[in-house]
DNA sequence: TCTTGACTTGGATTGCGTCCATCGTAGGAT
DNA sequence: ATCCTACGATGGACGCAATCCAAGTCAAGA
């Protein structure tokens, strides 16, 4: 456990939003002035193999960290933006495939992303 | 419509699968020979925009085109090499967020992607 | 003190996608 | 039939996210 990956455990434990890797560097900067994104990407990895954070690929754009990783939780993304909210999960997402519908895969996890508009994209013209 | 356009409209009917812009790209080209790729992917998002396609972020790498977008599905994706089976959707998969958890959004769509290992990478050594 | 190995660094490189200047061509006007 | 015009195609340059790599740094142990 180095200084740098101490930091970069740091801003994600600090903030419940869910950054991109170059905003947990912009973070860890300040904190750390010379930490490379190169480090910060192998933190985040080291983390996301812990299963301690969440690594989502919502978009085609970056990727982003959640730190919400012991609560389950479902997304709701804005189309636009890129917003990025919790929604609580409702039932067992499971449920929705039997074991019949599988193809023999081992299913390890379920993510439900609700794909919308976020109010304030929403007030924009189409 | 143009040959080109044509040409990865037929691409995407022929093929029940989920293919990359490159993929997509290599079986035009045996038809098309000069089609280049910047042709397909103007092709491709126009397919998206008409609702005919549906694009795919399942990770961090190429997105997919899926023409099986006139009936709603959801998909399994193998966490080892990327690979994509369909799965009947069972039941409303918007009931589970109820208005109030909405946070003003207006949804449009939901995505469930159930995450594991397909039968042949779950023989190997992990 | 010296050695060793793990970690960091910054720049090069890759993969995917978009942008843009230019070109070709189908269709309409003359 | 010839000319114009506009839309789409082309291919290469570019941008962004992420990874790779060679070199440098550092701490712990012999
Ligand atoms: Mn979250
Ligand atoms: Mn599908
Ligand atoms: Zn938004
Ligand atoms: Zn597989």
């Amino acid at each position: 456990m180095t200084s740098q990956r101490r930091v970069v455990a740091e801003v994600l434990d600090g903030e419940h939003v869910h950054l991109t890797a170059d905003e947990v560097h912009a973070r860890a900067v300040e904190r750390l002035p010379e930490i490379s994104r190169a480090t910060v990407y192998n933190a985040l990895g080291e983390l996301v193999a812990l299963g301690e954070v969440v690594e989502l690929s919502t978009d085609g754009r970056a990727k982003r960290y959640d730190p919400n990783a012991r609560h389950p939780h479902h997304h709701l993304v804005c189309s636009r933006c890129g917003t990025i909210r919790d929604v609580p999960p409702a039932g067992d997402p499971m449920a929705g495939l039997p074991e019949e519908e599988r193809f023999g895969f081992t299913v390890s996890k379920v993510e439900v992303t609700y794909r919308g508009l976020c109010p304030s994209c929403a007030g924009r013209a189409a």
